[in-house]
DNA sequence: GCCGTTTTCGGCCCGACTGTTTTCAGTCG
């Protein structure tokens, strides 16, 4: 049973609850228990057999009998208690848009309907079965229509990437308008999630121009819907289906509304619960006394302070521990873009990437970077061009006598060896040693369950010639979940044979995951970020490392943690440790 | 059901919006 399986059935547990009607403090106690679950990367297995399920934050001693049964007998008795008395249809209603369980309880006891079927059924044939229904009329019952239509065609979330690209375009329309004092984005762009649900975009401007502000960006070239168009929000669907809203704030609320709307609602909420004690009121217009007096709210660093935390980086804001740390003011220095000194994962033509040898150096140049490693596919990569011995030789030859021509970055000769199945390598030891550097990768059995997975990892990183494991569980945001991996255990295991797990910085992967990068320092593993560069523009490809390093910055990453901010001669050493 | 810089009992975030309601309930973020 894994951790996500636990998650799922308390959070079903606090669905049917609350079509129920129960006590919405412990429904939302269940859903604490759910979030905190989902996010752990502790084996709740072991915690269990420790007795320590009670550490993890919002486990108490109902939490923690309820996880061992299930742990034990693979069920919950409670759950399926709660499942016997609602339908089993009747919890899909609840992820339409403006359905909420209240109203989901009165259409199954008032019209008899329990699944989506049934309710769209009875919209377009029996309208007045549920207009019968209490507290629904015309209005609402289009409504819902509506956002069942749009369910169908509705936007998944979608990727960094994505998501900038598109807030980009849109805070230009903004800028270009009116010339705001301040657009930015917020939202869980802000705080670099790696895939993002809604954009969020802020704007500071006098209630004059507010109007002109956002008539330009309802009218934005990509947008291909207006959702409202008021006098301090707008509300916009662009091509692809996704929802981007701007809102526009006076400047004594600007840090506020940057604080409210960037988030998470969780780290939120845990905020104006410290606000509370303080005898403080927050909300999005600012810090507020008893008596109404405004003691904060024109920057966020003047709200973290007046409630005695240090400001908190957005990308640390997801309630994960992050304000009992600013309290003790021990958040991490976070590593940075600039921190970054070179990228020691890339293709060339000799496989399948799109520059040769030569061009790939001189990107990298042109980035800045102190040094930098080509590492080609090997052998059983047969779609990528993979390298055999023989032309893997070629090519280090290539590369060595490539890199005398440069004094100002060091070119290493290195591979992406594939991890075989079993946690072989694809190329011997011997061949292996006559790299710089080895970074090794899992590229198919891709669904290998977690401890076998886990093992093969393990197996990578005990090799003497692994440098790094590359893009550790292979997955590809909303395209394959890759392997499920015990974090924990490889961390612990990188450490002690020095083997560093990369964050593939590619926005498709950020492999490893906010969550494992945080797992793994405390494990005390170390890092590399790296592009997984197919091609030699530096504003291509290569500029894909901020992606790697927000998820770094996202699993609380300090330079310290990572390689590839060491000076050169530093990083020398670190080549030459095994 | 959880939790503790007022607390082991009595609290538990805050506001906007919408529709239905004639003073508020439900939903959302």
């Amino acid at each position: 049973m894994t951790n996500e399986e636990i998650a799922a059935i308390f959070a079903e547990m606090a669905d049917i609850m609350e079509i129920l009607g129960a006590d919405p403090f412990r429904i939302n106690s269940y859903r604490k228990v759910a979030r905190v679950l989902a996010e752990t990367t502790e084996d709740t297995a072991a915690l269990a057999a420790a007795g320590k399920l009670q550490s993890l934050p919002g486990v108490g001693k109902g939490a923690a009998g309820r996880i061992e049964e299930i742990l034990k007998t693979g069920r919950l008795e409670q759950h399926e208690d709660l499942r016997r008395r609602v339908p089993a249809g009747l919890l899909e209603l609840l992820k339409v848009q403006g359905l909420g369980p209240k109203t989901a309880a009165k259409l199954w006891k008032q019209a008899g309907v329990t699944s989506i079927q049934q309710l769209a059924e009875a919209l377009s044939s029996d309208r007045a079965r549920l207009e019968a229904v209490e507290g629904l009329g015309a209005k609402k019952l289009d409504q819902i229509a509506e956002a069942l239509a749009f369910a169908a065609g509705a936007a998944r979330r979608i990727r960094l990437d994505e998501a900038e690209a598109i807030a980009t375009r849109l805070r230009a329309a903004v800028e270009a308008s009116k010339k705001p004092k301040r657009v930015v984005v917020v939202g869980s762009l802000r705080r670099r999630r790696e895939t993002i649900g809604d954009i969020d975009i802020l704007c500071q401007a006098g209630q004059r121009k507010a109007g002109a502000i956002i008539a330009a960006f309802t009218a934005a070239d990509a947008v291909t819907k207006v959702l409202a168009k008021g006098s301090t929000k707008g509300s916009v669907i662009v091509a692809g289906g996704t929802q981007v809203d701007l809102r526009v704030v006076p400047a004594k609320s600007f840090g506020a509304a940057m604080q409210y709307f960037t988030g998470s609602k969780e780290h939120n909420i845990a905020l104006r619960e410290i606000a509370q004690r303080a005898k403080l009121k927050l909300n999005e217009y600012g810090l507020f006394a008893e008596s109404g007096k405004q003691v904060a709210g024109k920057d966020e660093e003047g709200i973290y302070r007046a409630l005695g935390l240090t400001w908190v980086p957005p990308e640390l804001r997801e309630d994960r521990g992050e304000l009992a740390a600013a309290a003790d003011g021990k958040l991490p220095e976070l590593v940075r873009l600039e921190d970054i000194r070179g990228d020691l994962h890339m293709h060339t033509n000799a496989s399948d990437g799109r520059s040769s040898l030569e061009e790939m150096i001189e990107a990298c140049r042109a980035m800045g970077y102190q040094y930098m490693a080509i590492t080609d596919h090997s052998k059983s990569q047969i779609q990528a061009n993979g390298l055999d011995e023989d032309r893997l030789a070629e090519q280090v030859r290539a590369i060595r006598a490539a890199a005398k021509k440069y004094k100002d970055i060091v070119v290493l000769a290195g591979i992406e060896v594939d991890i075989l199945k079993d946690g072989r390598l694809d190329f011997s030891d011997d061949v292996l040693a006559e790299l710089d550097f080895v970074t090794a990768s899992p590229h198919s059995a891709l669904s290998q369950r977690r401890p076998e997975a886990t093992r093969r990892l393990i197996k990578a990183a005990e090799n003497p010639h692994v440098d790094v494991i590359g893009h550790p569980t292979g997955r590809l945001i909303n395209r394959r979940p890759g392997m499920e991996i015990d974090i924990v255990k490889l961390a612990q295991a990188a450490a002690a044979n020095d083997t560093a797990l990369e964050i593939n910085a590619h926005p498709w992967r950020l492999d490893l995951r906010d969550v494992h990068v945080r797992a793994a320092i405390e494990a005390g593993a170390k890092l590399l970020i790296c592009t997984d560069a197919h091609e030699a523009n530096p504003a291509g490809d290569l500029a894909l490392m901020r992606f790697g390093v927000d998820t770094a910055r996202r699993g609380w990453a300090t330079a310290a943690d990572v390689i590839n901010t060491y000076p050169p001669a530093k990083l020398k050493k670190w080549l030459a440790r095994k």
